[in-house]
DNA sequence: GGACTATTTTTTGTATTCAAAATACATTTG
DNA sequence: CAAATGTATTTTGAATACAAAAAATAGTCC
């Protein structure tokens, strides 16, 4: 777990298909509930069948694939009480992230922190959805950075990546981007202050108020289903976390 | 992920590697840093390549292995740091645990729970720490339970598998055993009056607590190595959370 | 004798093969 | 025509076979 390796990287089959195999879930290719077939994935990606398999079962220890005995495997399809609990999971995780960041932030990453959060001000002025996303995304990465936890920060990787799948878009609505981007004032400020409690009592209302979001969003897909060709609640393109 | 499936269970031979593989690990018997060779264990577990290698495959996206490309895969064998941040993450999980379940506790599980509690003071009475271990675990069980929140479950469980194959024996120390109990009765308070944040308060500390003794406890194992055949720094039986 | 290299052996990674289960399809029967 | 049953096909599960890399061993040279 601590032993890391600088030589080039040469590509392991099934580490590469299970990389590979996550993005196509993320990425919504292979939509929640789809079914990977394992002919279909293998002559895809032209590889055998067991490396496949490998990647398959680590996809399933990550939660992002069930396995099916003698069925094969389907992406997870989460439910609108598995949505609820793994947004109060990552909502205790951020809040810890929070927390230690504060306690463990350095000057410059501080600033870097601010200088991104100036950059999402701007985004937000030109209502630049997509530009909003990616700073967003990584400023979470900077609080986990700075919370210098490499445990936490798995973790909280892991669960996430089960809720990219959903490919959510909120903040559609201007009150609620208004108030994500009110948010993001306390937390800037509170993590310049050093003040762990309120940083954390931020993250977790920002993760709160995302997954009122969230979930008010599978509810109408859920009533209004799109057309699709798979079977899938997935929404539109766009990564909200 | 949430269908379940009430016929007789037919065993999948992977999932029942993994799960023999788990109880290896957790029990010592692949110690930390040590290696998994694939002949021998197939040799051990009467069965072929192909299913042991799928077992390995999830051990490590649990973080309970770790895989060398072209040289095999080891028992991860968790650095002070690692183990301090394991616990870091473990506290933060515990504490969403407690807040939820003070939310959450039905009077039923309430009771239940301090009757275990009174298990706990009588086994600590009588210093029998194999009973105390068992009735702990029994009660953090029923806090989890009490959260109601599966995917927290999990988490935590996935978390402290790794913790687990450390298996160290907190609480010989008098003091310290007698303060654990301390929290102990602290917690079922906060939970009988449902005070989340109190609860929360307690459990991290509770956890923080044990970090401490167990990072002691590595220290010592350390500096005075046992006349282990296999390169481990595992400590006595025991499992302490 | 020690360090280096060549060769053998072992071990891991991947592909292929075989077996069993599930699904799809066709046929029969009421 | 619908339901049920039997058969063929597909798909998954597991074992074996083959290839490549790493480790162990032996031999050579200085």
């Amino acid at each position: 777990m601590a032993s890391e390796n600088l030589s080039i990287a040469r590509p392991v089959l099934h580490e590469q298909v299970a990389q590979r195999l996550r993005q196509m879930l993320v990425e919504g290719l292979i939509p929640p509930g789809g079914k990977l077939n394992e002919r279909t994935l293998c002559e895809e990606l032209s590889i055998s069948r067991t490396p496949l398999r490998e990647a398959i079962k680590m996809l399933a220890a990550e939660g992002l694939v069930e396995l099916l005995p003698n069925r094969g495997s389907v992406a997870v399809q989460l439910s609108e009480a598995d949505v609820h609990h793994t947004f109060e999971v990552m909502a205790g995780l951020e809040g810890l992230s929070g927390e230690l960041a504060a306690q463990r932030v350095t000057e410059a990453e501080l600033n870097e922190i601010k200088a991104l959060h100036y950059e999402m001000l701007a985004a937000y002025t030109r209502r630049d959805l997509s530009a909003y996303y990616q700073i967003n995304a990584a400023i979470h990465r900077s609080f986990n950075a700075a919370a210098k936890n490499p445990v936490l920060t798995a973790t909280y990787n892991q669960v996430n990546a089960r809720l990219q799948a959903l490919r959510f878009r909120s903040n559609q609505d201007g009150d609620k981007w208004q108030r994500a981007v009110d948010e993001h004032i306390a937390m800037v400020q509170a993590l310049q202050a050093r003040d762990a409690a309120a940083l954390r009592q931020v993250l977790m209302q920002h993760l709160d108020n995302k997954r009122k979001v969230v979930i008010e969003q599978l509810r109408s897909a859920q009533n209004a289903p799109t057309t699709d060709n798979n079977a899938s609640p997935s929404l539109t393109e766009g990564h909200a976390l």
